[in-house]
DNA sequence: AAAACGGGGGC
DNA sequence: GCCCCAGTTTT
């Protein structure tokens, strides 16, 4: 199936009308004045292989009592470790957050950059983080591509790729600029609710015949 | 007891 | 580009 521009625009405007009541708390959908870029990026390297509200939940309890680099790296590894337990691999995790907390400091001057490069400078963050950094914490373009973004996206046909690295530089060229920052929320909330890794819910799905992947499986 | 939650790094 | 890694929560 040959996707031209009027079908994704048809594709993007569907799933974002399908998935707009799903509403999935996270710190990275409040707020500006609300949320800091540094807190932005903490919820998301908390977010790794965890639950939503275990994230939401442990991130806010987090900056209660650390919401800068600074105040990261004066609590103890110990007691880190223990705000954090929840979101599981909290060792992992904590010495990264430290580890993170400690290059803004070196090199950023404790501000949060605001470039994907700058962002992957620094050892613990990833394309997706710092994609999605730039998108949520200072509005600047960017394809967040996590495992939703890249499995719908196949499934689509939107690409046809082996892993997240090469969906986004795909998507780069595919998807029109403007549905860039968006896509990541349509996508997972799609995936979490609809289009999920094991059998998906096709039957709620407004797109199947757009779909590569439904076509295949029906044929 | 098994599955779900997935991104980053090393080689 | 493939493999390895880290734990809790849910079923």
């Amino acid at each position: 199936m040959e996707f031209t521009i009027n079908n994704i625009d048809t594709i993007i405007i569907k799933l974002r009308e399908l998935t707009e009541n799903f509403v999935i708390p996270s710190v990275t959908s409040m707020a500006l004045d609300k949320v800091s870029p540094f807190e932005i990026l903490i919820s998301t390297l908390l977010s790794l292989r965890t639950k939503d509200e275990t994230t939401y939940e442990v991130s806010l309890k987090l900056f209660e009592i650390a919401n800068t680099p600074q105040k990261i790296l004066n609590i103890t590894d110990k007691e880190l470790q223990k705000i954090i337990f929840k979101t599981g691999f909290y060792r992992n995790k904590a010495k990264t957050l430290k580890h993170v907390s400690q290059e803004i400091i070196n090199k950023y001057d404790g501000n949060v950059p605001d470039s994907i490069e700058e962002l992957l400078t620094i050892n613990g963050i990833g394309r997706k983080t710092a994609n999605l950094v730039v998108i949520k914490a200072y509005n600047k373009p960017g394809i967040c591509v996590d495992t939703h973004v890249h499995r719908i996206s196949n499934r689509i046909g939107f690409v046809n790729t082996k892993n997240a690295d090469k969906t986004e530089f795909a998507l780069r060229k595919t998807l029109p600029k403007k549905y860039w920052c968006e896509i990541n929320d349509i996508l997972v909330k799609h995936g979490q609710n609809i289009c999920r890794p094991i059998s998906p819910k096709c039957n709620l799905c407004n797109i199947t015949q757009y779909c590569k992947h439904f076509l295949i499986e029906k044929n």
